[in-house]
DNA sequence: TGCGTTACCTAGGACTCAGAGGTATATACC
DNA sequence: GGTATATACCTCTGAGTCCTAGGTAACGCA
């Protein structure tokens, strides 16, 4: 994905697009280049992961898919948070919290306590 | 990995072995237990994954193995890490914190803000 | 007309993790 | 002595995820 981080992420991509449309519909290229801003490059968006992302969301029923015309007068597809993907980005966003937890239990504990 | 947090995970797995061996070195065994013992079972390490792990972890200089008996007196393989291996953990603990926090950045922007 | 940006897409390979299976020994119990 | 349990190691294979690399096309501007 990015400078460094390449290593982690998996699924998070997903949580991400999720949260991304939570807020607004909005074409993949937009998402990408929203996940990119938001966090100052850290995360980079590739294409070839975004895409069949997008459409295996879509074809588990949490995104829906509509074209349109962006405000750069541009074709473009559409993706919005069905009731599904709202529940399971409710879900994803615990379970991440609950990870991230975790792991940074076992990065902060000391020695003495093992 | 666990419950749920299957979805996440890639190269936490790593990390969390590397640190875990920061403090003492360890036996894989040990390892799994100790990190599923710290997160109160929100991590579960399968075998599966671990012993390739750790195998990688040794091919690429990180740990070395030596065979030693257990407290338990049963012949097991005691990974230590090296010099390069601190350096590597280091290096992935400064990502994870960064990564950790882009994605915290997403998931906790409020929709005004795009 | 040509170029940069916006916007979409897929095929292929690399890699990681988990499930399932297998080996062997020490200790405890019957 | 025999059996069960826990400890401790291992690998094969499949499923899934991501990235590289490539491609299409339309808009706006010089």
């Amino acid at each position: 994905m990015a400078d460094a981080p390449t290593e982690f992420l998996k699924g998070t991509l997903d949580l991400m697009i999720l949260k991304t449309l939570s807020w607004a519909p909005a074409h993949g290229y937009g998402i990408a280049r929203w996940i990119e801003h938001c966090t100052d490059d850290v995360l980079e968006v590739e294409e070839g992961s975004l895409y069949p992302a997008l459409h295996k969301l879509e074809d588990d029923g949490l995104i829906t898919a509509e074209w349109g015309i962006t405000e750069h007068n541009r074709r473009a597809k559409f993706y919005r948070l069905t009731p599904a993907g709202k529940r399971r980005l409710a879900a994803s966003h615990a379970y991440w919290a609950r990870f991230a937890g975790a792991v940074s239990k076992v990065l902060e504990t000391a020695p003495a306590s093992a």
